[in-house]
DNA sequence: TTGAAAGCGCTACCAC
DNA sequence: GTGGTAGCGCTTTCAA
């Protein structure tokens, strides 16, 4: 049974020296690319790794010189386009600087990013990009900077924790995306947005863990004050993250005689459920309900009507991120960095202005 | 500048072993937790452990034991929902069983993912999950076979290979999903995939390098022969993997005089452009074209019409090719199992009869 | 340029 | 149960 699929011992520098008949370190040499070998060695040496199929053990090359040329990377949900865009922006610089890239999903859960940045320190990772799953506690992540390993924040920030992040400016995205929504008209309008909580009913900043959500939703009171509207106009509603969460808070919004005729939904799978919901109790978009959205997904320019949205430059924002890593990796020491994209509003078919009997009480107020 | 962001030495076993006064073979022992010790001497370990912050280094661990505890994934496109959801049930699985995932993008490039391949490999991974690029290369795989690196192939077949596969019976959920369109009446049909060819026409079998692709275009011929369609009702095209080579074919397709009145679209992202396409020449769906794609993307059951979808259990899919290669891992030497899981064929609402103009000719033939 | 030898941090085997 | 010690495969001094 010693056919081509069977295992075999694997070939080592040690075996390629001796076929090349040369030294160990020679070979090494002559196989790794540093120190001087001549020719003639170097060209006996390839020849008989090659005659032996020999493989650089990359394991054995990380312990002994401490660089593992991978970087791992930490985000809440693969499944997100976001991240999934994020992640090839990363990959596709790691890959053109030499380096691998090593993935791990938190589940948006703390206790697996702990864990899953323990693996990765334990592997020798030579540096760490994070979407922390919350911003309240960083200890695991202060502890990778304690012990050398350089560290970029992706997408949400930690505050307090000196390092450089690439984000956007989520509070004015949300305030340019709710001035929209006032200036069409709307005076009633709801923020929905994913975080997990304790109890969906937006109460005190307390309850949140990302600094995404806290910002855009201060964008959002932001431009409705701004505007003149009252607290009691706005609906901000935590903890939608799946379809039934969604669906519940939603369907209790979109039923109440002063329903919101406007909503800003924080992901393009909340928007989903707003269109189900809305299709649920009766409601045409945008006639009857407007609908701004995070994310421009795809299907958001494909169906009728096609959506509104915060466009997020993801892919830029992983590239950003894996460039400020690798320059620290390659020993930069300077102050930590914040590198802010620029988000987009595109304004498609989702937004209209309120019908009369929805407006009535606005339009006695900007006659 | 001491502070506590400052990398310093990590501390060893050595280390451990010194400050709990005892040998680094004991010291080793409690904190590896294997061979015997005395409870006493744990104790002591373990607080001199946490004394000193002891972590482990798994490298050093990985070389000493030949066990690295990762499988290492490499698929086409983890933008691909997918894709994603197929790596969140590997994750799921090899966390649940005690292995780290690592993670690579081939873009669906045979020698990208040749390139991870040797990286993986390189990194002594304990098993290799691939989702192949090309059905026509398998030579990195077979190599990986005969370095003893366990490998389950995850939704695409490579045939010759003998090695596990998880996927799903793509020709007879093509069939399937045909059959429905032609019984709604429809005898004018296309099926558009993203593969990439030469030539976007359908030609010959040679081009295709996919064994998903194949099997549904083979399934679509097969359910069209038995209806008595003839070979030029059928639109076979291949190559729509951008939005501008999709809406290229849909566009040439939709504007012919016989053009087809429904479509099998091969994943969500082409049926997002075929809603596109035919908004453009002025087509309504399912009213004048009808539509079932694979995937059951979140969309296609919020978005108006729904869409009937063929949906694939890629969780499950990942699943199955985690625990076989965990059982692989563990030293299963039985023979190469085929894992097929069901497709299930969701009806909504994008399908419906063609109207008398578009289906005159079919109906002269069924009476 | 070349070779010998000392690690990197851990496991595993073997006496005691 | 415990301690010594020989590796794992590679890089990296340091003499020669």
């Amino acid at each position: 049974m010693d056919n081509e699929f069977t295992a075999r011992r694997a070939v080592t520098v040690a075996d390629v020296a001796r076929a090349a008949q040369v030294s160990k370190a020679a070979a090494a040499r002559a196989l790794g690319g540093y120190g001087s070998v001549s020719d003639a060695v170097k060209q006996r040496v390839l020849e008989a790794a090659g005659r032996l199929d020999y493989r650089p053990n990359e394991l054995a090359r990380t312990m002994a010189t401490g660089r593992s040329g991978t970087i791992g990377v930490i985000v809440g949900d693969i499944e997100n386009p976001f991240f999934g865009s994020a992640v090839r922006g990363i990959s596709d610089l790691a890959a053109a600087s030499g380096f691998d890239v090593i993935l791990s999903n938190s589940s948006e859960t703390p206790s697996a990013e702990k864990a899953s940045t323990r693996v990765f320190l334990a592997k020798r990772v030579d540096g760490l990009i994070v979407a922390p799953a919350t911003m309240h506690d960083g200890a695991h992540l202060a502890d990778a900077l304690g012990q050398g390993c350089p560290l970029v924040l992706l997408d949400r920030d930690v505050p307090g924790l000196p390092v450089d992040v690439a984000l956007i400016d989520d509070q004015a995205a949300a305030r340019e995306a709710t001035g929209l929504l006032i200036a069409s008209g709307h005076r009633r309008l709801a923020y929905i947005t994913a975080t997990s909580v304790v109890d969906g009913r937006y109460s005190d900043t307390g309850q949140i863990v990302l600094t995404t959500v806290q910002n855009r939703i201060a964008g959002f009171r932001e431009a409705a004050a701004a505007a003149g509207l009252a607290e009691s106009d706005l609906r901000i509603r935590l903890g939608a993250s799946t379809t039934a969460q969604s669906q519940e808070i939603l369907l209790e919004l979109l039923r109440a005689p002063d329903r919101p005729t406007a909503i800003l939904s924080s992901d393009s799978k909340i928007a989903l459920e707003v269109f189900r919901a809305a299709r649920a109790v009766g409601l045409a978009v945008p006639r009857d309900l407007s609908l701004i959205t995070f994310d421009d997904a795809g299907w958001t320019s494909a169906v009728s009507p096609t959506v509104t949205v915060v466009s997020q430059p993801s892919y830029r924002l992983g590239y950003a991120a894996a460039r400020m890593l690798i320059e620290r990796i390659g020993g930069d020491k300077s102050a930590p960095r914040r590198c802010v994209l620029e988000t987009a509003l595109i304004r498609r078919e989702s937004v209209s202005p309120p019908i009369a009997a929805d407006a009535v009480e606005g339009r006695a107020r900007t006659p």
